[in-house]
DNA sequence: CTTATGACCCTGA
DNA sequence: GTCAGGGCCATAA
């Protein structure tokens, strides 16, 4: 390591792609849905799925649309009794997507940038 | 359906 | 520097 490598402590890669990530899960339209995965790659970031969970969690932008953020499997990455999931699915319900099973059909919701 | 394994990424202690 | 944990993903059994 060095000792005069960092001149600005701030300046870190992850805070500027917590900016694109958080540039294109705003880029996702209501009525849409989008994996993890698929915004870090849309982002430019393949392989950031995990990332990006741990962004928006610690996001408090309130025009971010997180709740359109779910996992591959078309389901809600939370736990179903937690209030995050009923947050989350009540709002995704509101902009006309519906469940099925606790599910998302991905297919026909998902978000294609 | 569940469980396990390997992968890739960042944070905080 | 190591180590555990997190809104993950794909594959395999």
């Amino acid at each position: 390591m060095r000792s005069n490598d960092s001149p600005t402590p701030k300046n870190s890669k992850a805070q500027e792609h917590r900016e694109i990530i958080i540039f294109t899960v705003k880029q996702i339209p209501a009525g849409k849905v989008a994996s993890h995965g698929q915004v870090a790659k849309a982002s430019g970031l393949p392989g950031y799925a995990r990332f990006v969970g741990n962004c928006l969690k610690q996001s408090t932008a309130s025009d971010l649309p997180w709740h359109r953020v779910i996992n591959a499997q078309g389901k809600i990455s939370f736990a179903e009794n937690s209030e995050k999931y009923k947050t989350q699915q009540q709002r995704l319900r509101d902009e006309g997507i519906e469940f099925i099973n606790n599910r998302v059909a991905m297919k026909k919701y998902r978000w294609q940038p």
